[in-house]
DNA sequence: CGCAATATTGACCACTCTCAATGAGGGTGG
DNA sequence: CCACCCTCATTGAGAGTGGTCAATATTGCG
C-alpha cells in the first residue's frame, strides 16, 4: 500500500550486527562523493547522519538521481555487477558514513549463512523497490508521482523514529523532479497545489503532511493510463523487518 | 550505449553449469504461470523456449508487467526479498523452463563461493537493469521508450545467435504498452512513424529493423526534460559476460 | 463463415514541458 | 549592517506529446 520511492531494505544495523564490525563513521562535507563511476567496488556505506543522493552522471553532463539516502540505509550496491560503481553517490548535507570493505563482507557470507541470507533479502528488497519506483515513474501523474514520493520518504522517517509528518527535505526541487521524471517547475507547482488543497504544509524545505490518507490515495489514484475514472493502483508493500533500508 | 529494456544477466546456463544440476524442461502452455503472488519462492526457473512476462497484478485487476523474459534467462527472483513471490510469470507462448529448487541454490551458495559470487553479480546485475529501465520509462518520449525497447531485444536476441534485426514479438501491443508506461494507440502509432520514416518494417508481430543506428539515436535523444535541443543520453552499458539474462 | 480479440488510424483534449519573469534566501564584500 | 549577487523556488502563458474516445481494419479461432 506503501508507494515505493526510495531504497528498501534491511534492519539498520542490521549489517553491522551481523558482521560484528562497526567502523567509526567518516564525515563528508555537502557535494562531497563517497564513490564515484568507474571507482572500484572497495566497500559498502552505511549513511550514519545526514543524507546522500546516488546518481548516474550521464553522457551530457546531465545526471540522472537513483536514490536518496538516510542513516541507517546501506549505499554502495550499484558496484555489485561488475565490481566497479557506474553511479556516484554524493553528500546532500554534512553527512557521516561507515564503511563496509567488501573483503569482509564477501568472508562474512562465507562464514555465516545468516549474513548471507539477509544480504540476499536486502537485495531482493532492492529489486522490489526499484520496480516499485518504475511503476511510480512510469505509469503515474505527476501529483502521483510526488505523493508517492512524500509518503515514501515519511514512512522511512517513521520507521526510524522520526516524526512522519513533518520533515525537512535535504534535496532540491531540481532532484526531486530529476529523480521522478520531472520539470522542476511542475514540482514546484504540484507542492503549491498539494498545499492549496490542504494536504500539506511546504515552504522551502520543510513539508508538514496534514493528510497522509488522502495523499495514498493520490498515489493509487491517477496513472492517466487507464481509464476516464482513475482506478486504483496497488504499489505493493514496503514492509520490511528491519527498519532501515538499502539502496544502489 | 545498448539501452536496457529487458532483464540483465549472467551466462545462460551460468547457474546449470556452476550448480551442476541442469533438470529436465517443464512444458507449459500459452497464458500458464510458473508461479503467481504469494507462492512460497521454491525455485528459480531457466526459461529454456519460447517466452515468459513477468508481471504485478495491481489491486483493481490491471496489471503492471516488470519484464519478458527469453531462452536462457533466468526469472523468479521477485521472491528474493520475502520468499515468497510478489509478481506472477505467465508464458507467452508455449515454453519450456528449467527449475532450479532455492534450498539447492542456497546449499551451492553455501558450498561454492563461485557459485554465491555468480548469483551476487546476477543480481547486481539485474539491479543496474532496472535502474537503466528506470531511466528509459521515467525520462523518454514514447519514441525513446520504443526505441530502447527494440533495440534491447534485438541485442539479446543477437547475443543469442539469433538475427538482431529480424524477430518476432511473443508479447501483444498491450503488453508492450503496459511494459513501457504507454497507451496501446500510442505504441501502434509509434510503430507506424518508424515505419514511414524507414528505421524498420513492421507487420502485426514481425519486426524487421532497417536502421539500427537512428534507432539507437532515438534513444539517447529525447526525453522531453532537458532542453531545446533533446541533448544525447547515456544509458549505461548492458554487456555482460556471459549471454544470458535474468529476470524478475 | 462469422465472432472475438487485436491492431491501426483519426479527432480531440489534458497534462506537463518549455520559456520567461518575478520573488525569496543565503553568502560575500563593502 | 546593508547592498549586491547568485542560486533556488514560485508563478504565469503558450505549446506539444501522448492519453482518451471512437471508428475501422485485420487476424485468429471456433
Amino acid at each position: 500500500m506503501r508507494p515505493a520511492c526510495l531504497p528498501c531494505g534491511l534492519a539498520p544495523e542490521g549489517l553491522e550486527r551481523l558482521t560484528g564490525v562497526s567502523p567509526r563513521p567518516l564525515p563528508v562535507g555537502h557535494g562531497d562523493h563517497a564513490f564515484r563511476p568507474g571507482d572500484p567496488l572497495r566497500a559498502l556505506y552505511v549513511v550514519k547522519s545526514g543524507s546522500v543522493k546516488v546518481y548516474k552522471p550521464m553522457a551530457d553532463g546531465d545526471e540522472q538521481i537513483v536514490g536518496f539516502h538516510f542513516p541507517g540505509e546501506l549505499i554502495g550496491l550499484d558496484g555489485l555487477a561488475t565490481n566497479s560503481h557506474t553511479c556516484a553517490a554524493a553528500a546532500l548535507e554534512t553527512t557521516t558514513m561507515c564503511e563496509f570493505p567488501v573483503i569482509q563482507l564477501h568472508e562474512m557470507c562465507h562464514n555465516y549463512p545468516l549474513v548471507r541470507h539477509e544480504f540476499n533479502r536486502l537485495l531482493g528488497n532492492h529489486l522490489t523497490h526499484l520496480r516499485n519506483m518504475l511503476l511510480l515513474v512510469g505509469r503515474k501523474s505527476a501529483e502521483g508521482r510526488l505523493a508517492g514520493f512524500l509518503l515514501d520518504l515519511s514512512g522511512r522517517l517513521k520507521a526510524r523514529g522520526y516524526s512522519p509528518c513533518q520533515f525537512y527535505l535535504s534535496m532540491s526541487r531540481l532532484d526531486i523532479a530529476n529523480y521522478l521524471g520531472l520539470a522542476v517547475e511542475t514540482v514546484s507547482r504540484v507542492f503549491s497545489r498539494f498545499q492549496d488543497e490542504g494536504l500539506l504544509s511546504v515552504q522551502l524545505r520543510h513539508v508538514a503532511i496534514q493528510d497522509l490518507d488522502r495523499l495514498g490515495r493520490l498515489v493509487n489514484a491517477g496513472s492517466g493510463l487507464v481509464g476516464p475514472f482513475r482506478p486504483p493502483r496497488q504499489l505493493g508493500a514496503m514492509t520490511f523487518a528491519g527498519a532501515a533500508t538499502m539502496s544502489s
